[in-house]
RNA sequence: GCCCGGAUGGCGGAAUUGGUAGACGCGUCAGACUCAAAAUCUGGUAUCAGCAAUGAUGUGCAGGUUCGAUUCCUGUUCCGGGCACCA
């Protein structure tokens, strides 16, 4: 073989060429790929398949900066390297394009979504272009394209069209309960919302069941309100988190603290008509799900404690009021074999019969103190728990011992949870103790020596005291036994309960899918599949509409044919944006089946943690109910998931006197940041005129339109020191880095190797562009390596020796070794140790450099293709086989010795020793030590390394 | 408050199953090349003592298990993340 000399004629690109130049390289290789179709993915191959994903990005004015691209160079790494595993690897991206910030710049800049949309997008495909992954873009989609929401729309049409059958635990077509329904009323199909009462003839009943003759007998608008009971898609009214700034109502993930995760804005609960997802429905098997998926711990658990599943009993306590009969009070708790121990109930100030047990005597109390719970906010409530309360003045009677129990209002007990009332145990729960404490509620103490009367004790595993007929009784077992009792007394039933609330889907919002969804007369139909996609008509103005409802009912057309006002919120198109990469440009499905059978789950997806519990769940929410309407055939969506840190800025700051133009060396600052008693302005200067902590006065001076052009600078050592902390990395703080910047200087490859190389990809750690030198210099002498300034390229087709092989084939090993298990970081860091032995033994044998380059084409593909080329190879390196270790060149022989440590034979020694010339040396120390062990001599120390022994100490 | 995760040189980090702690890179020091600088190359660089060979100490802190612990166990401090009245 010889390798092609590319060297040109002309002195000026012979130089340019010696000496790697990455512009004109990557250049040229990127717009070879688009040529040749290199990463143009098809739906066919005797290849097995992989599905690498990234999860797609909102495409935002600001740009992309340094950290966005750290996962998808992660991805993009790992398809690459699957590829040359020989797989048919699907590794597409596309745009989460609908979204708020577009329509608040709409709103204030007046630019219609659609384009400023459009202009961030190619500004975005530019920067990753840059990079130079192989993204599929043919695959390419935008969830606001209305080829690509036609089938959001349609998907949601096949969840409004079904139901949640819980008798086989999984969504079937609405009309199988129809059809149940008239043959059997809803026995077999009870009401998802038990709280749910039927009216009959105008009035709230108190029946939640109906017979055959009676669903027959209502008319069609009740019959579609049952339904909508039960549809996985519904409309209905309940509190949500009404965002008033925003003017949108906004998902429980979305709301931190009571303000809104974005813009931090107040959330404030409010009754409104509004769409749901019944998600709760498929809280188990969401829950089950996880056991097979290889999500981090971290992640199993947050989606865990979102779902937050409880197992507990119902309890009806007896009412005594003075209003005379009442109806039973239901509390739910985890542990009845507490119920010995109850001294209040407490029910939630929201629920409406509260009124009716108050006593005449706590009338005016009560109402002071609901009048004080309307009065705090969401926020209040979340920031300042202050132990309230009220007693009503009735009583609920202890089933088993008859006891009168005082019932308590107050705000800890949440309405929407179990019955919306407890039972509280102040000596075995923290919050009933402190609630008995303050209110001077009597303690009795259940659980003996375990409770100390100053805090209270949640053990499972105390011997029941003052307990009735679970008197000795361990808790823990007395659980089941209660339940038993209360079952067989009819005032009791065990119960499951769940923290997760089903989601709510709809945002009165521009920039969103339109719902295909038509009213008539009250009751909601969606339009003719014919009819999709419903797109998205032009509005003159994005501010909201009458009665809180979307910019949409400002369009008169819209709102006379009755079509939904509501847009559906941001995570509707990411929830199954994974099924449409398979099959992109199909017209007639969302998704063809067999080619979904094909590509079947994402293998690795990529993204950060943020998405835990909002996207996460929802897209496998999405899959599970489309698996079962039989239109996929797998129910998670994602197999693996790697989580990438963040990249974090490193913010520098500048100290400005007060009310001067002065500006004074971090270092000659006192700890208050004071410079001789004179008070300093912390200013972010921008990173990208420091260097390490060194200002560019000059850059400085320019920065702002010359705002600060007459600065006048204090110096320490002729130097202006900023100082600095770690902050998120963003516009406004002046610490962003362009990757842009980073690849024109030192080129994708050198850009791609060093975020790698900058630590474990799933851990979070600040920018620092310092080190990206040490990974330029890395490829400037792998380059030299092949290419001799003096005599050009410089490939040989001698045999390797043996030290040759071993230094390639412990590269190969570790190499895919550490890409299987993501360690991208200490990858790199072995083709460094690589290149520096090849270098020393200068060896520039083709039987060893080709396998390199192909090794490292998925971290730097662009001087892997032209080093690839250099040696003759006509192929493009993306084409070829991920080289094998043979670990006969790296193996090493290995004896079986008995070993006795202090007088007894504890294991037998496995002692390897290098296959190379130390082997005699190896063999001796071995033999030297093994002799000393059976002859009984002392050895102080021996020394082992991965069972070679390496060292004796006598 | 509860639940996870982490703590290793001046810095980012490595050590995959309990086996020579500090790979690799940055920074820094010295040297080579150069009139000089840049670039490049070579060598040193955990700490303390010593000219040196070498010795002692060393993975947040205190203990434990083990022939042997960054790794396992118990306690503790600090940092990061998640959840936060879910009965």
């Amino acid at each position: 073989m010889l390798f092609a000399c590319i060297v040109n004629d002309s002195k000026k690109s012979r130089r340019v060429i010696m000496e790697y130049n990455f512009n004109e390289i990557e250049k040229k290789w990127q717009a070879k790929w688009i040529e040749s179709k290199a990463y143009s993915v098809p739906n066919q191959s005797p290849r097995p398949k992989y599905y690498v994903l990234d999860m797609f990005p909102y495409p935002s004015g600001a740009g992309l900066h340094v950290g966005h691209p750290l996962g998808y160079i992660a991805s993009d790494i790992f398809s690459r390297y699957k590829r040359l595993k020989g797989f048919n690897v699907l590794h597409p991206m596309g745009y989460d394009a609908f979204g708020l910030p577009a329509e608040q710049y709409a709103i204030e800049h007046g630019v219609h979504p659609a384009i400023s949309t459009e202009q961030n997008i190619s500004n975005f495909r530019k920067q990753l272009d840059n990079i130079g992954f192989c993204f599929d873009w043919e695959r390419e989609v935008r969830t606001c394209d209305p080829k690509y929401y036609k089938w959001t729309q349609w998907i949601f049409m096949q969840l409004f069209s079904s139901f949640f059958n819980r008798q086989k635990q999984k969504a079937e077509p609405i009309s199988e309960l129809i059809a149940s329904f008239e043959r059997e009323g809803n026995a077999a199909h009870p009401f998802p919302n038990e709280k749910f009462k039927l009216t009959v003839n105008g009035q709230l009943s108190t029946a939640n069941s109906f017979g055959a003759d009676e669903w027959l007998s209502f008319d069609e608008t009740y019959q579609q309100a049952i339904l909508m009971e039960y549809r996985l898609a519904y409309c209905g009214y309940g509190e949500v988190n009404w965002c008033e700034a925003l003017g949108t109502v906004l998902a429980n993930d979305e709301v931190v603290n009571g303000v809104s995760e974005r813009g931090g804005h107040p959330v404030v609960k409010k009754k409104l008509r509004q769409w749901y997802l019944r998600i709760t429905e498929y809280a188990d098997r969401l829950l089950k799900g996880l056991e097979q998926i290889e999500f981090s711990d971290a992640m199993k658990e947050m989606q865990t404690n979102w779902i937050g599943k409880s197992y507990g009993a119902e309890i009806d306590f007896a009412v005594k009021s003075e209003k005379g009969n009442m109806p039973s009070m239901r509390v739910y708790t985890t542990r009845p074999d507490t119920i010995f121990g109850v001294d209040f109930m407490v029910v939630a100030p929201e629920l409406a019969w509260v009124k009716e047990v108050t006593s005449a005597a706590q009338h005016d109390e009560v109402e002071k103190y609901l009048d004080y719970v309307n009065s705090r906010s969401e926020r209040e409530r979340q920031a300042e728990k202050k132990i309230t309360g009220c007693f009503t003045g009735a009583y609920a009677i202890n089933p088993f011992d008859g006891r009168e129990i005082p019932i308590w209002i107050s705000e800890y007990v949440l309405a929407g949870y179990g019955t919306g009332a407890i039972m509280a145990v102040p000596c075995g729960d923290e919050r009933d103790f402190k609630f008995a404490r303050y209110f001077n509620i009597p303690i009795t103490n259940i659980i003996g020596s375990f409770y100390n009367g100053e805090e209270a004790n949640p053990t499972k595993d105390a011997t029941l005291e003052n307990s009735g007929f679970i008197n000795g009784m361990l808790m823990r077992d007395a659980i089941e036994v209660v339940i038993a009792r209360l079952e067989e007394m009819g005032i009791g039933k065990r119960k499951v309960n769940y923290k997760m609330r089903d989601a709510a889907f709809s945002r009165q919002r521009y920039w969103g899918e339109p719902f295909p969804v038509q009213w008539q007369q009250g009751v909601a139909h969606t339009l003719p599949e014919t009819d999709l996609p419903l797109l998205l008509p032009e509005v003159e103005s994005y501010s909201p509409g009458p009665e809180g409802e979307g910019p949409l009912a400002n369009i008169p057309e819209w709102v006379a044919r009755e079509l939904e006002t509501n847009t559906m919120p941001g995570y509707a198109g990411s929830s199954w944006y994974f099924l449409r990469y398979m099959d992109p440009h199909n017209e007639n499905e969302f998704c063809n089946r067999s080619v979904s059978d094909y590509w079947n789950q994402v293998d690795l997806y990529v993204g950060g943690t943020e998405h835990a519990v909002g996207h996460l769940l929802y897209s496998r929410m999405w899959t599970k109910a489309l698996h079962d309407l039989g239109h996929i055939g797998f129910d998670e969506p994602f197999k693996k998931l790697l989580n990438q840190g963040m990249i974090q800025g490193s913010s520098r700051f500048v100290y400005r006197i007060n009310g001067t133009n002065t500006f004074v060396s971090k270092g000659l600052l006192d700890g208050n940041d004071e410079y001789n008693g004179q008070k300093t302005d912390k200013i972010h200067a921008d990173v990208n005129f420091v260097d390490g902590y060194e200002l560019d006065i000059e850059s400085f001076r320019k920065w702002r339109n010359g705002e600060y052009a007459n600065g006048k600078f204090i110096l320490e050592e002729d130097k202006y020191l900023c100082g600095s902390e770690v902050e998120k990395m963003s516009k406004s703080k002046f610490n962003t880095v362009n990757p842009d910047d980073l690849v024109n200087r030192y080129g994708a490859d050198t850009f791609r190797m060093y975020e790698m190389f900058l630590g474990p990809v799933e851990v979070s750690k600040p920018w620092d562009t310092k080190g990206i030198e040490g990974v330029h210099r890395f490829l400037k002498k792998l380059w030299r390596l092949f290419y001799d300034e003096m005599k050009g390229w410089m490939v040989t087709n001698d045999a390797p020796t043996p030290a040759e092989l071993k230094v390639l084939h412990k590269t190969i090993k570790k190499i895919e070794d550490d890409t299987e298990r993501f360690s991208f970081n200490t990858a790199v860091s072995a083709f460094m140790v690589c290149v520096n032995e090849l270098s020393e033994l200068k060896c520039r044998k083709a039987a060893i450099l080709e396998p390199l380059v192909i090794m490292l084409t998925p971290y730097a593909p662009h001087i892997s293709e032209e080093l690839y080329v250099s040696l003759g190879n006509t192929s493009s390196v993306l084409d070829a086989a991920f080289p094998t270790f043979n670990a006969a060149h790296i193996a090493e022989s290995t004896k079986e010795y008995p070993v006795s440590i202090n007088g007894k034979v504890r294991t037998t020694m496995h002692i390897s020793v290098d296959a190379g010339q130390e082997e005699a040396e190896q063999l001796a120390l071995a033999n030297e030590v093994v002799q000393r062990w059976l002859e009984g001599k002392p050895v102080k120390k021996f020394i082992f390394v991965k069972g070679r022994m390496i060292n004796i100490v006598a």
